[in-house]
DNA sequence: CTGAAAGCGCTAACAA
DNA sequence: TTGTTAGCGCTTTCAG
C-alpha cells in the first residue's frame, strides 16, 4: 500500500534539455572569442591575461554555469589536490576528531582529503587503498602501523607522502604520528594495582582486528605481571565497540564465579556503557567495582562519577600528521616518530 | 630541545630510485608483448582475452606494482565512480552514521563516496558543491533542503542524481528523504504539555546556522502556542553541540530568575550534558527539572534517568538516500519525498 | 581474441 | 597578453 501510494509520485529523471550544454573549457572560448589557453590561465588564475579577457570569462562562466573538469586538469598536470584518508571506522567519536585535525590543515594548504573506511579488516584496507593510490593522490594518511605486506609494499612505492597515524609502538612505512597504546595500558595497570585491586579483568573486543587495543591489552597485562599479578578473567566481545557492549561485558563478568574487584575497558565507549549500568543498578563504583577506559571522552568525564581514563591527543594527532604531509609536500625531512604523549585522568570510578 | 632532538633523526623523503618506474598501461603492455588495449580489458575484466594474455598481465602487474590510473579511465570514459556527499559535521555521531549506511549501500555497488564538510557555512557549502562537481561525480547527497540559490542552480544544472538528506520539511531539488523537524519540535511540546510543565525553556545554538534545529524549535514554539503556552526563556550558544554546552545552558537557565520547571534541547548532545550535570549536583530530574532532547542517542537512553528524545533514523536515512541514487542511476523514477518517521522515547526526564 | 587510431578535457611549453 | 602544439593515460570504436 506504501509502495503505491509512492509510486504515484515518482519523478522522472531530468531532462537533458533546459541546460545549455555547456561543459568545455572550448564551449567557454567560442563563446567569448578567446582561445581554451587564456579562458584556462583565468579560470586557474594563473599566468597573465587581461583584465578585459577575465571579465569576458567570468560572464560565460556565470551564464552558462561551467564547472572546471578537475579530472582533466589532475590529468595533465599529473597532479591531483587529494590526500587520502583510510581509517577502521568512523563510528566512534576517535576517528572523527582524528579527520577534523587533518581537514583543519589540509584544506586551506587546498588540499582535498579523501575518506575511505576499513572496518578493521586488513584485506580491505589493501584494496582500499589500491583504489585511493589509483586516484593519484598526493599522499596518505592511515591509521595504524600494521598492515599485510602488500599493503605496505604499495604504499612504499607508490612514491608519495605517506603519515601512519594513533600508534607509535612499530616501525613506519615513513613516519608515524600518535602515541603509545602499550603506554596507555600501563598506566591503567599501575594506578589500579596502586590502588589495591588484585582480581582484575580486562573486556574489549576480539583483538585480532583491533590491533591498537590489543597493544593497550599488552601493556596492561605485561605491567600487571611485572607486579605479580595476572588477570583474573577477560570477556571478549564481537566488534564494533558500543555502550551495550560494554554493559554486556560486565554483567558477563559479575555473573560468572570470578569475583573481579576491577574491570579495565578497550575504551571509554564500553567503559561509560558499564558504567551507566552500575549507576541503574546501585552498584556502588568504585567500592564493589572499579572501571576504568580509554580514550577521556567528555562524556566518561561529565559522568556523576567521572570515568578513569586516559586523554589521547586525537585532534593533534589529525593536526600534526597533516602538518607532516605537507612537510613532505614541500620536500622537507620529517622525523620518523612523532609521540603526542598522554594524559591519565584518574577520575574516580577506580 | 624537543624540537632538536627531533631534528636529529629527520628523514629524508624517499628517493625516486628503488621502485621500477611502471606507471602507465604502455609499460605493461611493452612487458608483456601484448597491446594496451588487451591489457586494459584484462585489467578491467572487461571485453575478451585469452587466459595466456590474462595470466601474463598479472604477472606483469604484480612484479611492477602497476596502479590503474582512474583519472585518465575516469576521463576517457566520462563517468566517475565517485558520489558526492556533504554534510554540515562530523563532530556529531549523527551525520557519520549517515554516512555508514550511504557507504554501505555504494560501495558494494562500486561506487564510492566522497565527503565533504561545511561546518554549517552556506557559502562553504556552495564552495565544496562547485569543487565536487569538479571531479565530475555520479551523483551527489547533501544534508538538507536550504542551499544558497546559486548552490542549487549548481545542483540542478549539474544533471546528476541529487538526494537531499535528514530533512523533508521543505522542496527538494530532486528528492528529499529524512524526517520532519518540525513534527519533532511538536512531539516534545505535547509531551511536556501533558505532563504539566508550564515554564518551559529552550536551549540550542545559534539557529540561523543549525536549520534542522530552527525547524525543531519552531515546531515546538508552535505546538506550545496551540496549547495556549509560550516559551518562558531560551538560550543560545554558539555551534558546535557539545556536553559542555548542554550544561552551561540549563547553568544559565537555573541562573536567571526565570524559575523553569523543563527544557528543551536542541540535540541529545547538549540534553546529555544537562542531565549529567543534574546527575552531579543532586538536581532532581524532572521534579526539579525536565529535560529533553533530539536523536535518541544510546548515551542518553543509558543514563540512570533515561533521557526524552525522539529516535531519528539516521542510518536509514543513509541508505535509503544511496538506494536512490542507484534508482537515478538505473535510470528509474524516485519519490520527490521519503518520510522514515520518528520515534518518540518518553524516557524519565520529563 | 587482438590491435590501431582517435579522442576524453585539460595544461605545459613554447612561439608570436 | 594571447595562441598553437603536443601530450597526460586511458578507453571507445572499428578493423583484422
Amino acid at each position: 500500500v506504501l509502495n503505491s501510494k509512492l509510486n504515484q509520485r515518482l519523478v522522472a529523471p531530468a531532462k537533458t534539455v533546459a541546460k545549455l550544454d555547456v561543459k568545455t573549457l572550448s564551449d567557454i572560448a567560442s563563446r567569448t572569442g578567446l582561445s581554451k589557453m587564456t579562458v584556462s590561465r583565468v579560470m586557474r588564475g594563473e599566468g597573465s591575461f587581461s583584465v578585459k579577457a577575465k571579465e569576458k570569462v567570468q560572464k560565460a562562466v556565470r551564464e552558462t554555469g561551467y564547472v572546471h573538469n578537475r579530472l582533466a586538469g589532475s590529468l595533465a598536470t599529473q597532479k591531483s589536490s587529494l590526500v587520502a584518508v583510510i581509517v577502521p571506522t568512523i563510528g566512534n567519536i576517535v576517528f572523527t576528531e582524528v579527520l577534523a585535525g587533518i581537514s583543519q590543515v589540509l584544506t586551506p594548504a587546498g588540499l582535498q582529503p579523501v575518506l575511505a573506511v576499513t572496518d578493521y579488516d586488513l584485506e580491505r584496507e589493501d584494496a582500499l587503498v589500491e583504489t585511493m593510490l589509483s586516484w593519484r593522490p598526493q599522499g596518505v594518511i592511515i591509521a595504524g602501523l600494521e598492515h599485510t605486506p602488500l599493503t605496505r609494499k604499495r604504499l612504499k612505492r607508490s612514491g608519495i607522502a605517506i603519515i601512519e597515524v594513533m600508534d607509535i609502538d612499530g616501525s613506519p612505512i615513513d613516519c608515524a604520528v600518535g602515541f603509545s597504546h602499550s603506554e596507555a595500558g600501563q598506566i591503567i595497570a599501575r594506578h589500579f594495582v596502586k590502588q589495591g585491586y588484585r582480581r582484575i579483568a580486562y573486556a574489549g573486543t576480539d583483538l585480532t582486528y583491533d590491533v591498537r587495543a590489543a597493544k593497550r591489552f599488552k601493556g596492561f597485562v605485561k605491567e600487571l605481571s611485572v607486579h605479580g599479578l595476572h588477570l583474573t578473567a577477560d570477556v571478549m566481545t564481537p566488534l564494533p565497540t558500543s555502550l551495550e557492549a560494554g554493559e554486556n561485558a560486565l554483567r558477563k563478568l559479575m555473573e560468572s564465579a570470578a569475583d573481579i574487584d576491577a574491570v579495565y575497558f578497550s575504551n571509554d565507549d564500553m567503559a561509560v556503557g558499564a558504567l551507566q549500568y552500575c549507576l541503574r543498578n546501585a552498584i556502588a563504583v568504585p567500592e564493589a567495582m572499579a572501571l576504568a577506559g580509554f580514550n577521556g571522552l567528555g562524556i566518561g568525564q561529565g559522568m556523576p562519577i567521572a570515568l578513569t581514563s586516559i586523554r589521547s591527543p586525537r585532534v593533534e594527532t589529525g593536526i600534526r600528521s597533516a602538518e607532516l604531509l605537507l612537510d613532505r609536500l614541500a620536500g622537507k625531512g620529517v622525523p620518523r616518530t612523532v609521540n603526542l604523549g598522554l594524559q591519565f585522568l584518574a577520575g574516580q570510578s577506580s
